[in-house]
DNA sequence: GCATTACGATGAACTGTTTCATTGAAGAGA
DNA sequence: TCTCTTCAATGAAACAGTTCATCGTAATGC
């Protein structure tokens, strides 16, 4: 049916290791010939056939991005996907999206493992992206696929060498994000975020951090009063209010959570940033308020780009160990902050509601 | 270095076919050998070579969803392939991601296809999705291999037989729209939308449809203001304003231009919905504000889902023209429009910028 | 003029699985 | 007892490439 190398060889009148040799670019072979060979490609619009190239080389060019446990799709990770995608592209590979939903608990033995792994020679290097436990990763160690980890949703016990994994820096993210509202003149500044979840626990520490160095009183408000971090963003500063401790800035742990915070503020007639300044966490939002909001943004196509670099490699030297790649925020200041004036200029620094 | 069908054979005693066929199924099998062949598997920890099997099977279990000509990623596209990946996972199959970049007019010769079709063998359907233009559809056709379409966004000059693709009904939709508009009472409502855009387009008469039917004046602000539909629909509303014509609704063709009208109104003073009602096309946003926006949601997980069913279907007939699926959109109020009271019972109907 | 080297091209072996024609054994019927 | 049928299992062919040892030829060196 489909035209085959033998085809190709006939037609050039040679043998079918040297039409191989033409189309992998090998240096030994007679330019006269080479020339004869790819009009004869061109000509019976031969296009090899990547069953039989990587069944006989016995690797493949995909790499499979799983998604774990993760039911919508957030922004950060489709961006990390376009990410993959554009360095896979790039270096000639191909990327096979996967989800997968397991918890925690599960043994090992138990887990029922993505396709992806169950069956040998998809794919030669797996990138593990969401929220992921230990036992999964033991689970893809046992199976002896290769694999790159993004490292910031893993939640582990004990402790784990930080090579193959990629981590974009919330802890400094947090951290720089408190101290900008601390150098605006802000010092009763709320954290709110759903301690219960790992990356809102990191990006807290990095809050405690800046207060702590700048010998301020924490306030966190760390309730978790939603799975939707905008409900949970919402409630939180409803009890913030409540609670009628004084405040001027809010920074919170995401971004769906400060835009629920922002409209509660609002509800209650505060405005921002005159009355209140707010920072989220994420930048992945385009805009969808005026003002912008003041957020820490992660390069979440950079996250993507060097988790595929990794993958890339590891198909090449899967036995190697590759260092840890951190990849820095940056705090993005639009309008949702403002400075406040030196003490004592002004007579109300802080906002109860009505 | 792997285990192979051949050592599961030595290992049970059994020839290598017979292996085969228990791997497989078949019935033909004496019970006794089949569990002494699975035993083998067992102990061996054989898991078969998914090269080989799709080489030697001339059949690969992947379809490619290729987004076309988005930069980024718009909820609405994440979502449609999550449904494509839920279909495929069921059906057995895996989702290769792919982006493509083309202009519509470069020639079907010209086009620098997408690697996953270059080479032959990778997948055995393709889905088409984001924008797409003839000339692609050609090139497609011409390689031989099997494609169905996301239609919405497709765009034609000539006619096409409505096969082998799936469409959100986008025009019922925005006809739904500006009817629950006016039997709330509304009759000054307005459309915005970048006519240059074809689903805009497509949008625009559906709420054509619906005002003609009541013998209303229709109302478009259809400049090309802004490439982002935030900043777009901020502008827009600002023109709407400067025209002083009076209105009492904004139907908007997407969410984002929504966002960024009722920012703009809001800036004047103007509240939704009590001064202006609101309604958005997409449904795609978790709720950001509050009152959530009244909207036209698209199942998108369901459109992914109807597109991977087709390419299952169409990997197994490759020859055979599928009908056109198309998905119901729904309106899903909440709480940005408000019904007005019979007309003379309110003083001021129309609002003008302060 | 002969041996050596380099270069190009060849053809066979190999990859891991499926498939199918063939074989062998057992059972049934005459 | 012999033939015919059925059921199971076998073993080899086929798939479309890559790779590598081998071989022929021509050029080079002495």
């Amino acid at each position: 049916m489909a035209v085959t190398i033998k085809d190709v060889a006939a037609r050039a009148g040679v043998a079918l290791g040297t039409v191989s040799r033409v189309i992998n670019g090998y240096p030994d072979v007679n330019p006269r010939l080479r020339e004869h060979v790819e009009k004869a490609i061109r000509e019976l619009n031969y296009r090899p056939n990547a069953r039989a190239q990587s069944f006989v080389r016995d690797a493949s060019p995909i790499i499979s991005y799983i998604l774990s446990n993760r039911n919508f799709f957030h922004p950060i990770h489709s961006r990390i996907l376009q990410g993959v995608e554009e360095y896979c592209e790039e270096a000639g590979f191909f990327v096979l999206y996967t989800k997968f939903q397991y918890t925690a608990g599960t043994e090992v033995s138990e887990l029922r493992l993505p396709r992806v792994l169950q069956s040998h020679g998809i794919a030669d290097c797996v990138i593990l992206a969401g929220t992921n436990y230990e036992n999964f990763l033991d689970a893809v160690e046992e199976l002896g696929v290769p694999y790159v980890l993004l490292a910031n949703n893993f939640v582990t016990a004990g402790k784990r060498d930080p090579v193959d994994q990629v981590r974009f820096d919330e802890l400094n993210g947090a951290y720089e994000a408190t101290n900008y509202l601390v150098h605006l003149g802000h010092e009763r500044i709320w954290y709110i975020g759903d301690l219960a979840l790992p990356w809102f626990r990191v990006r807290c520490e990095g809050y405690l951090k800046a207060m702590k160095e700048h010998k301020l009183e924490p306030l966190v408000q760390t309730a978790s009063l939603s799975d939707d971090p905008f409900t949970n963003g919402h409630d939180s500063m409803e009890m913030i209010l409540e609670s009628k401790e004084p405040f001027t800035a809010i920074f919170a742990g995401n971004d769906d959570m400060a835009y629920g915070a922002w409209e509660t503020l609002r509800h209650h007639g505060l405005d921002v940033p005159h009355d209140v300044s707010l920072v989220g966490f994420g930048g992945q939002y385009r805009p969808l308020k005026i003002p912008q909001l003041t957020t820490v943004r992660v390069d979440s196509e950079e996250v993507g780009w060097q988790l595929a670099k990794m993958a890339v490699q590891k198909t090449k030297s899967p036995r190697q160990k590759l260092p840890e790649v951190l990849i820095p925020t940056t705090l993005e200041k639009h309008g949702t902050c403002r400075p406040l004036l030196p003490k004592g200029a002004e007579a109300k620094l802080t906002h109860l509601p009505h």
